[in-house]
DNA sequence: GTGAAGATCGCC
DNA sequence: GCGATCTTCACG
């Protein structure tokens, strides 16, 4: 990995990143990694890598994209209102997979985050492939478009869909994230397609993303 | 039971 | 810029 023309803004030091240094653990990010501040959480899963096992293949690709969803408090978020079936995953534990559908068509993958009843996620939105491409690409249209620059591309890639709700992150079997090297320069921005939420809420910066990765969406 | 809307995407 | 597509949830 090498320091490349990204000079990081701050030119304070030459030092890197502490969690930029470690060695990648292919353990699975344990359950206190999530049961933080969602924000928080959303901003170190930049960088870490998505391991899917399907079918005996593997894939592996980087998360570039992420986006905080705040529980009750957040009239973005799906369990703003009350608990029902759908948001019932986000009720529970951290470190867990919350999987809903979206437009009839689009499967979208959150990770459960903060305590149980603090109904909190964080969405993955893009990802860049990193092993097991062939695999992603089987299914696709061809046309040599990107495959995981969207939270409802980057599941049909991976084979996520609802069998994976609820399903417990924390353990290496078919969906985990293990830690990796930070991004050098992360953005912000308001989260995308909630106009429905209210004015504080639809503009607050919980969209995060790594500068300058050309697998990031192309917010609309 | 019914209807309206949706944390998106790809093509027109 | 628009339609696809179908589940979820609010309402009655």
């Amino acid at each position: 990995m090498t320091p490349s023309g990204l000079s990081s803004a701050s030119s304070t030091s030459t030092s890197a990143p502490a969690s930029a240094l470690l060695p990648h653990s292919p353990l699975p990010l344990p359950r206190d990694f999530y049961d933080r501040d969602t924000l928080q959480v959303a901003r170190d899963l930049l960088g870490c890598q998505l391991v899917r096992l399907h079918q005996g293949k593997l894939m592996i690709a980087q998360i570039v994209e992420t986006e905080a969803y705040r529980g009750s408090e957040d009239s973005a978020c799906h369990a703003h209102r009350r608990k029902t079936p759908r948001t019932e995953a986000m009720f529970g534990p951290p470190g867990h997979a919350y999987v809903y559908l979206v437009y009839g068509m689009h499967w979208l993958l959150n990770v459960v985050t903060q305590p149980e009843g603090n109904p909190c996620a964080v969405l993955i939105r893009a990802v860049e492939p990193v092993e097991g491409e062939d695999a992603m690409r089987a299914l696709r249209n061809a046309k040599g478009r990107q495959l995981c620059n969207g939270p409802g591309k980057l599941t049909r890639a991976l084979r996520v869909d609802k069998a994976l709700y609820g399903h417990d992150m924390t353990r290496s079997e078919q969906l985990w994230i293990t830690q990796a090297a930070a991004p050098a320069v992360i953005a912000s921005g308001p989260r995308v397609g909630i106009d429905y939420a209210q004015p504080a809420d639809r503009d607050a910066p919980w969209r995060l993303w790594h500068e300058g990765n050309p697998w990031v969406s192309r917010a609309r």
